[in-house]
DNA sequence: ATAATATATGAACATGTATTCATATGTAAT
DNA sequence: ATTACATATGAATACATGTTCATATATTAT
């Protein structure tokens, strides 16, 4: 019989001996491509920036009607605008006093779209 | 000129004179809505959660042996299952001692793989 | 019945996160 | 220069979350 990966915590118990835990560990996604996916997914984990995007699918608006539109405070948009740019998913366009943010990143917008499809339609 | 959404906090400054916030308002994302996508991308916001999901795009996999692959305690792994299990992301079969779970939702799997082909080729 | 194995689960703990508050920065108007 | 407005930001706070630990449940073998 084939050793399987962790000798010390399981040698051959369970279905080991029938899954190629071995094979399957060679082709399992990184570390470092598992946590950006999360980073990604966890920046339209929230409520407040899922209406941000949804607000921004339509057109530039800026920090103030932000906050009007979702009836927050403005340094909570504000901070979650940081989050969404420090991402790359929103960009900004200064204006004198004003900034307008806007959606940055296409893909990001093709899988909230989808996602709100789907939802709509279940 | 119109009045706009909240008076008190806002009558005309900004660019609230060119923006119809009221329309916007009208055509915007309902709260339950908001809250249904971002648990859902909120369930993908996790390294592990995305390894578990991964690891079972080929095949079934128990608890067992996904607690190998990623290395992670038993317990751990199987409160994660309980979660995606929770959002319907997640199935399982139970045969004797051992569970076995695999991915149920073929939408999420869809935006998953499509996430991952996103990040490797960018 | 007893022991062994596989999984599930509640509680505890540490860490992460979203909002608020106060205030700073930057820009325009008077 | 002073005032008003738009946005940004650090600190504080409250709350959510992931893992671990101990233990429970369920199934199989002896």
């Amino acid at each position: 019989m084939e050793k399987l990966l962790n000798p010390e915590s399981c040698d051959d118990t369970c279905t080991g001996t029938e899954t190629d835990l071995l094979g399957l560990k060679q082709t399992m996604i990184t570390e470092t491509t598992a946590s950006g996916m999360a980073d990604l997914f966890k920046a339209l984990g929230d409520p407040t920036r899922i209406k941000l995007i949804y607000a921004m699918l339509d057109k530039e608006l800026c920090v103030h009607d932000l906050s009007v539109l979702l009836e927050m405070g403005q340094s909570a948009i504000s901070h979650q605008l940081r989050y969404l740019r420090n991402l790359r998913i929103v960009k900004r366009r200064k204006a004198g006093k004003t900034v307008y943010y806007s959606l940055d990143d296409n893909h990001i917008e093709q899988i909230f779209v989808q996602t709100l499809q789907h939802l709509k339609h279940q």
